[in-house]
DNA sequence: CCCCTATCCTGAGGGC
DNA sequence: TGCCCTCAGGATAGGG
């Protein structure tokens, strides 16, 4: 499940790689992704150079001469990974780009839930998914009263306003409940029940713990891989999240797990109120 | 506006 | 060993 450090972890892993790379050619193995892949994706890479790789929420954006664009959003299971020579193709590879030089880039993605588009850079601006995006919490445009602004008028949980990527983008459930773990404010406390104080602290906390997933390469909970299908490290740090029943890692309270519009919020009785 | 649910999908894991 | 069921959830759509 990527999410912002893990969206990260792939752009940097890629952006030396495949800077500069010419695209040969591209072989779709199966359309049907969440948004279909276009019939004429491929005409769009077709002889394109690739400039950078980067990331708006977890959308990557791998920037193409001539002003076009490719962007990907890798859903719950998507990988991203670059080869040097060609490898055999396996169940699941939906996208095989190959280049001049021989290289590939896959995309990989069982369950299907992420999309693979081309548009010009201008059409990215105005695309609806990208457009709706709301602050990106680790490039220090979140502080304490933007948050307090975006949250303190509003009924629903702050489970749900930090998942909402309309308000911040990039969180997904892991880092929700991580974050919100070491902020000591339970997953169900509704918008308007936070104080500026704790919009503080929640402001503070969000990227300590993004700066922390992204230096231990992400969390490779399942599916998660980089863009040199290595694995992330931040699993075997995580406080809270998929440990019901566990000792709270600070005071050794049993976690509990409550279920919020169909997800699972994790999340320690006496350390979170 | 907000909440809830269903939808897409595969693989993992539990029960029998 | 194998079958069936449930669960995992990012984004979106539709009903209340």
């Amino acid at each position: 499940m990527p999410e912002l450090p893990e969206v990260e972890t792939i752009c940097r892993s890629l952006s030396e790689l495949i800077r500069g790379q010419r695209v040969a050619r591209v072989e779709i193995l199966e359309r049907r992704l969440r948004v279909p892949i276009p019939t004429d994706f491929p005409r769009g890479l077709q002889h394109r150079a690739l400039m950078g790789v980067s990331r708006r929420g977890k959308f990557i954006v791998v920037e193409l001469n001539e002003g076009w664009c490719w962007v990907i959003h890798l859903g719950m299971s998507g990988k991203l990974v670059f080869h040097l020579k060609p490898e055999p193709r396996v169940k699941h590879d939906h996208v095989v780009v190959t280049f001049e030089s021989g290289a590939e880039l896959t995309l990989h993605d069982p369950r299907r839930f992420g999309l693979s588009l081309v548009m010009t850079r201008s059409e990215l601006q105005q695309w609806p998914p990208i457009a709706a995006l709301g602050l990106d919490p680790w490039a220090g445009c979140v502080d304490g009263k933007e948050l307090y602004r975006l949250i303190h008028r509003s009924r629903r949980r702050i489970y749900h306003l930090l998942l909402d990527q309309r308000m911040i983008c990039g969180l997904g459930n892991i880092y929700v409940n991580e974050i919100l773990f070491r902020t000591g404010v339970r997953p169900s406390r509704r918008g308007l029940r936070m104080s500026r104080d704790l919009a503080d602290r929640l402001a503070q906390t969000i990227p300590l713990v993004l700066d922390e997933a992204i230096a231990g390469r992400g969390t490779s909970f399942s599916d998660y891989r980089d863009g040199m299908d290595q694995e992330g490290d931040f699993q075997n740090h995580l406080s809270i999240y998929d440990r019901e029943g566990q000792n709270c890692v600070a005071c050794s309270s049993t976690v509990k797990r409550t279920r919020l519009g169909g997800r699972s919020a994790f999340y320690c009785p006496t350390c979170q109120t």
